[in-house]
DNA sequence: TCTGATATGCTCAATATGAGTATAAGGAAC
DNA sequence: GTTCCTTATACTCATATTGAGCATATCAGA
């Protein structure tokens, strides 16, 4: 009995005095709405700087609304509805991603404003015309983080500038074993010290930046100024949105090899080429293109169509299907990745 | 069943009236807290039949609690929380692992009741004494999922019952197309048809039976009676609990495999063969023990710690110990799992 | 026809994996 | 104390997969 009245206490309080002191929550939407051209990956945002649940001053959003309980009945159709107004996108693919609600990160929330919980998504679309009523825009990721585009070797941003700041960051810890521990997570995360780099640790590496408040949504949340190094550091979103667009860059990276979600990226038929620019794009990093084109073509993966794609400047390139087949055969389909080209 | 509609109704509209923004929703705090007793993967459950959150009738729940805006700062908190309070367990490692929200699986939305969103986390401890106020109990987490465990071969259920009774399912379809696609998610789902079995599709295997209306709580959600398979199907849980629990195993059967987490469920020192046991318990197969050795000593993940364990009942076991510096070398330290076992 | 693209084929050494056999080191039965 | 039974650990070997790169094919234009 006494559980059935914890459970409904905050409906109750609400009902005195939902507008003035106590906080409630609202579930918000949030999609990442990813689409690759050429070589770059590119992710769908909005500028609504007028919109009441935006923070100050203009910056790019996510697309996302709340959910409305008496419209949306599933979480996902929320979301596709949601996308849909603001971007005029009809999502296919869409996967659930994470649900953030943390009051420390709300600049809104501990003013009396209600806490926001984000739950987020991941969507896969083919690169389309936009329109609805956000002032949609497709921007490269790698605006975001810029650390992470490792096609053209290590970024010289990284050693230059965001080693050196977490040294200072790291040598802040109160205690040696906090130093410690500070200097293991960078060196994993952002692959120093003879650690290998990991493309896929794109969360850790924001969090950490964040932590380190050198990013620009990390100096505003705390209401301070942003350091000089965030000027360097990627382009800030409102909110939440650029660790929801992280949290979503790892996850399809470490998607693609274990599940035939490229495709989600691709029209039916491609050449293999594009295919690995595809894969580059998302990965952050090159491939050795013989051995990826072994992996995904005796992986059963693809299937030559018989046509040939006569605009590559050189020999012509055979145009492949995804093969369906391979969800039968294998248990975790997906394009392995070769190990990186090291030369032409 | 009418006490409860009642009990929650003025709520209900009070809220409505308080706040545009969110009508009713509820976010709820889901855990699912797993350890491995010998050969046995547990989960921790209460059973709370008086529960006003609950469906009808006594069932399995997860321990949860809906989330309190004015005590809990992070979604996480709260769940920690909750869970110490219901199981007296603090817990360590805890990962987020899904959102759930379906108001067709509700069985109490619909009728003016609040919206429930669950979010639901993994957690893994060492077994230990329970306390508490919710009548907490470690069950083998097979007893829900039977068709899982195939460390003895292939379970006769798939291909007494599970098999024929969706073959009647699929049949079902209305266009001849749909029959076709539902073979195919039958077939990939549970490795018939020369499929091969992927550990990892929980989700997916029990979603099938809920949509083919073969386990109970697909029956009572849509108010029908059990079908005589239900029976064998096994224990059902309260409102979507065995679909969170579902999610948690496909989980972890995928983590293990690419970061060291099975550690949080064994003693700093552990004999090889006790590692093994435990990966087979979660993985659900049984793996070949000399292979096994070679992939966790030589990737570098374990290290022997020069004592012995003398129970073994034959040769002495060396005792190792999880070797921290695998998450330096290896950008995805994990389990690695060997074929199966063939033989002794 | 030569050159520069790009695509595709093929080789080969180095590793990793699957599936064992063989040996070591305990306890219990005789 | 010798013989089994049990579990642990070491070693083998054929096969498959990978990393790295050379070689050839087929286009466009100089």
């Amino acid at each position: 009995m006494a559980t059935r009245r914890a459970a409904l206490e905050p409906a109750h309080r609400s009902k005195r005095a939902a507008s003035t002191l106590s906080p409630t929550v609202v579930v918000g939407l949030n999609a990442v709405i990813v689409a690759v051209t050429d070589e770059v990956p590119r992710v769908l945002t909005v500028s609504r700087p007028d919109h009441a649940l935006m923070g100050s001053g203009p910056a790019d959003a996510l697309p996302f609304g709340p959910l409305r309980p008496e419209q949306h009945h599933t979480l996902e159709r929320g979301l596709r509805s949601w996308a849909r107004q603001q971007t005029g996108i009809r999502l296919g693919y869409v996967e659930q991603l994470y649900t953030f609600g943390d009051r420390f990160r709300d600049p809104r929330a501990g003013q009396g404003g209600p806490w926001m919980i984000s739950v987020a998504y991941l969507a896969l679309v083919r690169e389309q015309q936009l329109a609805g009523s956000g002032e949609a825009h497709w921007r490269d990721w790698y605006d975001y983080f810029p650390w992470e585009d490792w096609r053209s070797g290590p970024p010289p941003l990284i050693s230059q500038t965001i080693s050196p700041a977490l040294e200072s960051w790291l040598r802040q810890a109160s205690a040696r074993s906090d130093v410690r521990v500070r200097r293991e997570r960078r060196d994993i995360a952002f692959g120093l010290h003879r650690t290998p780099w990991d493309t896929e640790r794109t969360l850790e590496r924001y969090e950490l930046l964040y932590e380190a408040h050198l990013v620009g949504e990390a100096a505003s949340d705390a209401g301070e100024p942003a350091p000089p190094e965030a000027e360097n550091l990627g382009r800030p979103m409102a909110l939440d949105h650029r660790r929801i667009l992280a949290t979503a860059l790892g996850r399809l990276r470490g998607k693609i090899k274990y599940r035939p979600v490229v495709f989600e990226l691709l029209p039916p038929a491609f050449t293999l080429s594009r295919l690995q620019r595809v894969v580059e794009a998302l990965a952050g990093v090159r491939l050795h293109k013989q051995n990826f084109r072994r992996l995904v073509e005796r992986g059963g993966l693809v299937e030559g169509t018989g046509q040939y794609d006569e605009e590559t400047g050189g020999r012509p390139a055979e145009l492949f299907a995804f093969r369906r087949e391979v969800l039968r055969e294998r248990a975790a389909p997906g394009v392995r990745l070769p190990g990186p080209q090291t030369r032409g």
